[in-house]
RNA sequence: GGGGGCAUGCUAGAGCGGUCAAAUAGGGCAGACUGUAAAUCUGUUGGCUAUGCCUACGGUGGUUCGAAUCCAUCUGCCCCCA
């Protein structure tokens, strides 16, 4: 079998390493503890967040140990990397909470059997991974003995050579001392997990660069090993935007902010051009099937999509939620049957019907228009459907009388659906 | 500590006393075309009980018949000097 190294490279997974030959032949030898950092800034991650995961769950599967770790002291502080403004500062209730639905998240694809702030002794030992917040080591840090001890490392010059501060510094945004400090923190969790599990390799995105080498630079420092450092490319899609982001705002993992059909047809919608990339990045299938997939042209193309999208879905959500969105999906654009279809549902009282409800408010309500200004300007300009059946007046009253099988089938658009079921009362 | 500058809609960015819900671009939404793609074209893009009304140009208070535009003050950000 391929090293996992070779694996990584193919799918496109790196970027830059510290040294190539040395990370693969580490990689081929011996079971490495590896770490890659996460955000707690929402309770969610989103799909940019899948490159990494997925690189750590190749990893764990060719046998080494992932450590997640989640910034909860480092948030705190904010990252300006490649920012233009200062994240904000969070609690650490708040943090806390983020950190509980990521954990959640990442143990879909990872096996990490402790929860948050839990290192006991009893789990170094552990074969499956860790989850560790490094507010867990940061809060207790003496500032007098972190500058003796790791600032002494570190050379101002250098530091500020780093992108994300040069452009700070460039562009009149401003750079404030904390901030600043965000590197020597990053480069001390290294450090940390060096000392304390083994760690010996990092993964982050390649905005994340510097950082990371500033950790291997300071475990060389302080204790003369070599450890090293793996970068992912930053991912956009072919029209350049940043992977993630949709009309709604960000797809995100958690499928409370965003169902699972919502998350199926995200990824039937990518860009043709980004098909194959994303195949490799997003599933777990072969090279050779998903090279053959990528082949395909014109309207065929649909055919990997739909392969992406329902290997993607199982992942984050499981096989029964991508099965009904799979079904979902097909119902709505292949003529399958709608009533079956899952879609975003909304229960309405016969009585409310029975009275009439005015188009606008309709649409308005069940969020399909963000306001009745919305819902007016949709409906005038031919994009309100009910039951199939494009509406164009606004003064329209829904009623009973439009009732098929004691449902509604609403649509904006082409893509957004909305279901409205009757309860008798 | 001293001097100067800036703050506008989702974003960038015009406006500098009335004709401003505010140019322009990007983004978003909708329509046409299509393959639930891309590109292109068209319309639209604060709210509402809608030919009108309300809320908005960092906060507050003034000047004026009338302010995003002038003055005062507060807050935030930036630059230069020390």
């Amino acid at each position: 079998m391929d090293n996992v190294f070779e694996v990584l490279n193919e799918r496109g997974f790196i970027k830059q390493t510290t040294n190539a030959e040395q990370v693969a032949r580490l990689l081929g030898e011996e079971q490495v503890a590896y770490y890659v950092g996460f955000d707690p800034t929402a309770s969610s991650l989103h799909v940019g967040s899948l490159v990494p995961i997925m690189a750590m769950a190749h990893l764990q599967r060719a046998g080494h140990k992932p450590i997640a770790i989640i910034g909860g002291g480092t948030t705190m502080i904010g990252d300006p990397t490649d920012k233009t403004e200062m994240r904000p500062m969070l609690s650490l209730e708040q943090i806390s909470t983020n950190s509980k639905g990521i954990l959640a998240q990442l143990q879909r694809y990872l096996n990490l059997d402790n929860g948050i702030a839990n290192n006991e002794e009893s789990q170094i030992a552990s074969k499956a991974g860790r989850f560790l917040n490094n507010a867990d080591w940061l809060l207790s840090v003496n500032y007098i003995e972190f500058l003796r001890d790791i600032g002494k490392h570190f050379r101002v010059n250098e530091m500020i050579q780093a992108k994300g501060y040069q452009q700070r510094l460039d562009r009149e945004l401003g750079l404030s001392f904390l901030e600043f400090n965000y590197q020597l923190l990053q480069a001390y969790d290294y450090l940390c997990l060096f000392q304390k599990y083994a760690c010996r390799l990092q993964l982050g995105g390649d905005d994340q660069w510097g950082n990371i080498l500033a950790g291997v630079d300071l475990v060389r420092r302080v204790e003369g090993e070599r450890v090293h450092a793996v970068t992912f490319p930053l991912l956009t899609t072919a029209s350049g935007a940043k992977m993630g982001k949709t009309a709604g705002g960000a797809v995100w993992l958690d499928a409370e902010r965003t169902s699972p059909y919502e998350f199926y047809q995200y990824w039937i919608n990518v860009d043709d051009r980004d098909v194959s990339r994303f195949l490799a990045y997003f599933t777990f299938l072969p090279m050779d099937e998903i090279r053959r997939l990528g082949n395909l042209e014109d309207e065929a193309i649909r055919e990997a999509k739909e392969v992406l999208a329902y290997q993607a879905t199982k992942l984050a959500h499981g096989k029964a939620e991508a099965d009904k969105a799979q079904a979902a999906s097909r119902a709505a654009f292949g003529g399958g049957n709608l009533d079956e279809a899952e879609m975003p549902t909304t229960v309405i009282t016969s009585e409310r019907l029975d009275i009439g409800i005015p188009i606008m408010m309709l649409f308005h309500e069940v969020g399909l228009a963000n306001s009745r200004s919305d819902a007016r300007r949709l409906i005038q300009q031919g994009g309100a459907y009910i039951n199939e059946k494009q509406c164009r007046a606004i003064d329209m009253v829904v009623d009973t009388d439009l009732l098929e099988e004691n449902a509604l089938l609403l649509r904006a658009g082409k893509k957004r659906y909305h279901r409205i079921i009757i309860k008798e009362n």
